[in-house]
DNA sequence: TTGACATGCAACTAAAAGGTTGCATATTAT
DNA sequence: ATAATATGCAACCTTTTAGTTGCATGTCAA
């Protein structure tokens, strides 16, 4: 994954109708537009400005049937991303971390 | 973690800058604002304002030591996001839905 | 105490993002 | 053919975001 897709795929996750999208299509694959549409408060057109969005981060693929867009949710980008990103930081850090401000506070503290 | 939370984190992550930030952090921790300033284009406010975003979302943490700010990286809510996002894509789905648009392409394909 | 250094705060600007409305195109069914 | 349905495209508006500059505050060292 080159570094202009992470970032598209950082851009579409940090909207929250748009994450809304992908937790629909991840409860039921091959919905339409319209469909996608109920339980959204907002324009037709508005919901296809972000499922455009979420196609060119390839966190959704569609397929045309007829005059129906299917869309379904690919997870792949995000497991990716986890790889690349969060998979960094090895787990023995992590509760390191946790801690550190904490310790380091104290540690402060003591000082003072 | 709450709904507000889990925004503030993805929308930290969105922004190309801020993720370099949380690499360097990962790199070295306890940097101050002038050691990140280092090596990016533009002015010592603009970083703050990033840091202050990214300290907003808990990821990163700081400790003042006298006339300084220490950054940490707090890389715990990236891991609670793969909790609750990505984790609930189960494995055998990633594969299935991976293989989805082009079954679905030959299948329609089929049908013309 | 005074100068240098490290950071904080506020006002402003430009660009990007999210949304709307209106119209166009394509497909299905009668 | 024609009407209804499903989606696509484009212009426009408003809010948010990313960045700037200028000045204020706080801390260290001589």
């Amino acid at each position: 994954m080159v570094a202009a897709d992470e970032d598209k795929v950082f851009k579409a996750l940090a909207d929250a109708s748009r994450r809304q999208l992908l937790d629909r299509l991840r409860r039921q694959g091959g919905l339409t537009l319209g469909d996608l549409c109920q339980k959204h408060d907002m324009s037709r057109q508005a919901v296809t400005k972000h499922l455009v969005l979420l196609e060119a981060a390839n966190l959704v693929v569609t397929v045309k049937r007829g005059r129906e867009k299917l869309h379904y949710l690919n997870p792949l980008p995000i497991n990716e991303i986890y790889m690349r990103w969060i998979g960094k930081f090895e787990q023995k850090q992590v509760q390191a971390l946790f801690n550190l401000k904490q310790a380091l506070k104290e540690n402060d503290h003591d000082k003072t």
